[in-house]
DNA sequence: TGTACATCAGTGAACGCGCGTTCACTGATGTAC
DNA sequence: TGTACATCAGTGAACGCGCGTTCACTGATGTAC
């Protein structure tokens, strides 16, 4: 169920899902759903979970891969983009707000997850975890948007229409922007 | 016609959109836009067109408003996220490729006038025009980037669910962050 | 000044579409005694 | 070991919904002569 879900996503995107077409896709009547899933958004917010759970994982790997501080920031921003050009649509999901269930205990802590291991490397291990709009968290949204920003723009094509383009924007452009970042010469 | 699209835009989202429900708005029957607009996707580009026709707009007004480049950066930063906080649904649409006639000359021409008041100030009068994807490009790139990701995370509730709540974090946030980016210390 | 005609925004009924959802059902699997 | 019953995923037909689109039409406005 979960199985056919991602590829309807994957290939119809958010807009174009629907749960008729995800019974279609697993080869079931299409009430068989309802057994499994209370509503589309109970199913949907399920995947989105999944994402950020792969994405935490992601962002712990490519942290885990460098050694000075600058290079896992530098990593773990690469990471990020790339995890959102490999799955458009499932990164698309994850920050739809209005089509998924935000109470959810899963979505909620691998979320979080994922935020807090960008913030231990930028903001350091020895600061408790705080609000999201606690104004120490400042260096942590700066960076997050940064990447985020990025992602979102070469998936709505800013870099040229298609995925194609937008990865190759990405990889000439990101290792740059990133070098901006952590080099601090942001604004020379 | 436009006005009414606007209002539904606005109060349905880019989702909820639809054509029928427009002419409704409009008081006139289904089949009437077919007069004015081919379909969906014109009409929801001309929206978008005017969207960053008054992006432009703000952007120009903000650097205006300030001296140093930096606090004109500043403020072009604070005039982005605050029209992307007044205009929800619109900010949606603007980014939203798959729904836009992207070759549309009205679309283009406007957009890079956005992107060209932030370019002007952050890479200065003396560089020509250059591709979005030229490396020179990088700290044009990175600020958007991160102004763009830092509105797309509040409307998508990353601070709080709500446009209350993130009209709120962007207050307390937005000028640290943005802080940081303009005085270099993001990483200090 | 008057007549004939073209243009064109809007009408209202009808169409097929895919959607989520309902409902009584079937049939396999597991469990209590 | 065998029988009776509960559970539950899946069926397939039917429902109403809002959607975009079509079609022949009406009626006002503008224009040529």
């Amino acid at each position: 169920m979960l199985a056919s879900a991602q590829q309807v996503l994957a290939e119809k995107g958010v807009e174009g899902f629907s749960l008729r077409e995800t019974a279609r896709r697993a080869g079931v009547s299409a009430a068989a759903p309802k057994h499994h899933f209370a509503d589309t958004r109970a199913l949907l917010t399920s995947l989105a979970s999944m994402a950020f759970r792969e994405l935490a994982n992601r962002l712990e790997a490519a942290d885990r891969s460098a050694r000075s501080r600058q290079n896992c920031i530098r990593a773990q921003g690469v990471a990020y983009v790339r995890f959102a050009l490999d799955n458009p649509s499932l990164f698309d999901l994850m920050w739809r707000a209005t089509l998924l269930d935000l109470d959810n205990a899963d979505l909620i802590f691998e979320k979080e997850r994922s935020f807090a291991v960008l913030d231990r490397r930028v903001r350091g291990r020895q600061t408790e975890p705080v609000s999201h709009t606690d104004p120490a968290m400042a260096p942590t949204i700066a960076c997050w948007s940064l990447v985020h920003g990025f992602a979102r723009m070469a998936l709505d094509g800013a870099f040229g229409v298609g995925l194609k383009m937008a990865r190759e924007a990405a990889k000439t452009l990101l290792p740059d922007v990133l070098d901006l970042l952590v080099t601090r010469d942001l604004l020379s």
